[in-house]
DNA sequence: TCCGCTTACTTGACTGGTTCCAGAAAAGGG
DNA sequence: CCCTTTTCTGGAACCAGTCAAGTAAGCGGA
């Protein structure tokens, strides 16, 4: 687990590497964010708050605004769900989604995946393919079964 | 192309078959989407006035709801944009979404694709795996060409 | 054919996530 | 260290969607 500090100047890197000027409310949302991914904005707010004071709601949509126009970061919807934030970019994973609690795994890209290329594109020309894998995770699982045998 | 009579009476016995009531607003609801697929609620809502007179927004977000439910209409969320809705059901096929225009395009299932299993499914037990492919369509290439030989 | 139970629809107020606006503050190049 | 550009603040607005209570209508049974 990197410190903070480490995570600060990681993140005060790719800022100016991204020619971004360097903010607290922009380092607070990378550092948040590599604590915590798939965050939402309010989550990530109230993280940026707690290590910085007082932020406004503004400044945070703002700079993951900012941020995800400079790839810094990912942003994802998944439906039934509002928008989400991620530090992982450049690489095109998929995301496993848990339809109990909402929790989101990230699952690599099996690469050459035929499936990738749609059968028929329709004349489209097409840049990215989006996978979300929906299921339950483990631990709602159990709480399945637990559940099950309780009713009989 | 069926006239709008044998489109509401197929509505009426899809209805019956799932067990439930005959209206107006929800034979009126599965026409528009007959005629419009991937339309959101606001547009359903509008082809349904047309058709029907007044109609309450709240009653055409009940039927929709009613209807995903006992699985008549399918619900999709592209990302940055509202629910959108589809009659075509069961079939678990795709989209393809143009970034341009925002049209939806349906893409069939290419079978038993090796990507639709996670590589590492983390202990999820997995049920659904949903893609979208997002491009340009031909028309909105057309665009791109038209304006790249315009700027030179 | 009518009755009445149950479900569906209407109206109107409201929420939560997100965006827009105008002005104040701060980062960085020169 | 100043000036310009960019970012942050606070407040108000926006929109899809929801909640609640009362009215209307479908449909099974008499």
């Amino acid at each position: 687990m990197p410190t903070d500090e480490q995570l600060r100047d990681d993140a005060a890197a790719r800022l100016r590497a991204a020619g971004l000027r360097v903010t607290a409310p922009r380092v607070g949302v990378l550092v948040a964010l590599e604590r915590e991914s798939h965050a939402d904005a309010d989550t990530v707010a109230r993280h940026v708050r707690t290590s910085l004071g007082a932020v406004s709601t503004q400044a945070v949509y703002d700079v993951l605004h900012a941020l995800t126009e400079a790839q810094l970061l990912r942003r994802i919807e998944p439906a039934g769900s509002t928008a989400r934030y991620e530090t992982r970019v450049g690489d095109n994973h998929h995301h496993m989604i848990c339809r109990g609690c909402g929790v989101i795994v990230d699952v690599d890209c099996s690469g050459a995946a035929p499936c990738l290329v749609p059968a028929h594109a329709h004349g489209f020309d097409v840049d990215e393919a989006e996978v979300t894998f929906w299921g339950r995770c483990p631990a709602c699982q159990n709480d399945d079964d637990t559940r099950d045998k309780e009713n009989g």
